[in-house]
DNA sequence: ATTTAGCACTCGCATAGAAAGAGTGCTAAC
DNA sequence: GTTAGCACTCTTTCTATGCGAGTGCTAAAT
């Protein structure tokens, strides 16, 4: 339904819009040197592509401007499938290969480096540990009043919680809950501990030891923790750069949000689909309104994980994002399912 | 070397500008109730008070604003001593009675708590556990590969490190080599273990077991990690609501700031000193210029281990702020001292 | 039937001037 | 020492004006 022209040109404006930020006229257009028609040509053509809702204007008689409506199209059909610059590989491949310190220290590296290679904001979800099981799980006391709950999972996750002792209580007895608890649930994945820490070890407990409510609770807080993953954003500042950011109330709202997580988590719910965009009111958030965000989720094995994002302004480097966000989600996909498959 | 009047009418300007952000004309000043003078009268002495450099004109024939010696001067000698509302005084306390999730969350709230109270930004820098002392290190085995390295000290703090085992080493081993660290270790000050951990350990070590280094050298990691505070800002979008920052370049030089840690590290580093004020330039930081920072440290005991603060406009409620500042920190230190020293 | 040149028209933006308003400094009177 | 009065300054707001970039439409050219 539209003519080869008619894209041609579609693609060309929006282009220039994302470099320059400012409105795009058909004599501007006319002088650019893959284009060979006449400025009154572009205007017919400007026009159509207006009535067909794929570009505005700001006011009466200014240059075109890319609609919603323009933007999405422009991604669904025109994108040409970017490649990235060798040294821009080497850098995405560099965060994971050094897992030295450890796992969320990598994942708050994505977060940065992302924001720095594309100069919008980024959010990295790091991984949740549902599927991570019970390797050991340890009691650790402080005093006479207070101990730690430690949980290790299978891949070198630690949660920690410290709890108040039950009057007296002996530290064989401490030894021997331990012992049961580790016996009964060692391999249980996490999401699940909450529900069996009390089927599989209250009964025998009770026979051995009193008290033993108090320390399954504190277990059963501190799986809680990691079910669902951590948050980064990186380059939150990043949007005071942007032109159509130059007034505070816009920038208020976007980063009130940002400081929001309830909020975030919600854009980045992992999800099994490759990169999504999402354009401007696309995004449920009134407050996303100006922005886009581009997302891809990251996997272990099938099971998606995590979530990497772009957040950006409508006018968006949208060819770069989406190239760099499917390969470096690709590639946490497969650091973590090897990490995954050979530790477990 | 100034007169009654003129501290009145400096308080009085200074006050009003707190309030209205806009510079105060003798007139305004005038018509005030309890203020008796004609504005010919205070004209006079506006300008006696700018000359000597507490008041500044913002063009030719503006009202005054306080100049950055006025706001020193206001702080350190036409400061009334506020006192807390009960209810303030109640949210503040109940802080640190839940420490159930811990004191990490408990410092996290105090934040956004404080944040919230004063609508300007609060930075929270978490207590350091240097004196804290081991209580207790442990391998936990992951696989024929890794392993976690855990140390838990005397306040129940954990801290928890992945690394590789050195090829062929036996589970018995490990446990041997736990046994060793206990052993040499317990009590140790985090500050000191990594100079302890060769001097005690390695000789006896070397003896029994092959291939302990790297297994030292995790530990040695791991203890340095939580010798410095962690940082936690709150609020940091309220600078946004401060007319003087309707200016997006004003606002990009203080966000980028709070997003460098160690920036921030400077500006809280702990002190013995009650409240702190700095105004404007008195900062190093550039990029504070037009802000001020009111700090003060919270103790244990006699040694300061963290650090509250505001940060705001130069017309920031000096009053309330360092009020509030000051009960808090008083607080903290109550608490903590108390933590600490019934726990060792 | 397209494409393009030409032209009148619109709107934003920058510049300049004028008027209003708030405030000052100074002088002279109280 | 205090204050009323007044000229002056500077910001802010409004209006007018011209310029430039761009459009839409019509009619000619291809």
């Amino acid at each position: 339904m539209l003519t080869d022209r008619q894209l041609f040109i579609l693609q060309i404006i929006i282009d220039d819009f994302i470099r320059s930020a400012q409105p795009v006229g058909s004599n501007n257009l006319a002088k650019k040197e893959d284009v060979s028609y006449s400025p009154a040509t572009i205007r017919n053509e400007m026009a159509n592509l207006e009535e067909m809702g794929f570009l505005e204007k700001t006011h009466t008689s200014s240059g075109r401007i890319p609609s919603e409506k323009g933007y999405r199209y422009y991604v669904d059909h025109l994108l040409a499938p970017g490649s990235l610059a060798r040294s821009e590989q080497t850098v995405i491949h560099s965060i994971f290969t050094d897992r030295q310190n450890g796992l969320e220290k990598a994942v708050q590296n994505v977060a940065t480096i992302l924001s720095e290679l594309t100069s919008y904001t980024s959010i990295v979800l790091g991984p949740k540990f549902n599927d991570h099981k019970v390797k050991k799980l340890q009691i650790i006391p402080i005093d006479r009043e207070t101990a730690v709950a430690i949980i290790v999972t299978d891949t070198g996750h630690v949660e920690n919680r410290l709890f108040s002792l039950p009057e007296r209580i002996e530290a064989a007895d401490i030894e021997k809950m331990v012992n049961i608890l580790n016996d009964r649930l060692a391999g249980v994945p996490l999401l699940e501990l909450h529900g069996k820490l009390y089927k599989e070890t209250a009964e025998l407990m009770k026979r051995h030891l009193q008290n033993y409510e108090t320390v399954l609770k504190m277990f059963a807080e501190a799986a809680i923790g990691p079910t669902t993953g951590k948050l980064f954003i990186g380059g939150k500042t990043n949007i005071l750069n942007q032109p159509e950011f130059r007034d505070v109330e816009k920038v208020r709202l976007v980063m009130n949000m940002m400081e929001k997580e309830s909020d975030i988590y919600e854009l980045v719910r992992p999800t099994k689909a490759g990169v999504r965009v999402k354009i401007g009111t696309e995004n449920a958030e009134q407050a996303m309104e100006d922005c886009s965000l581009i997302t891809a989720s990251y996997s272990v094995g099938d099971e998606p994980v995590g979530t990497i994002a772009i957040l950006g302004p409508k006018r968006m480097e949208y060819s770069r994002v989406i190239t760099l966000v499917d390969f470096l989600s690709h590639d946490m996909t497969n650091v973590l399912t090897r990490l995954y498959n050979t530790s477990s």
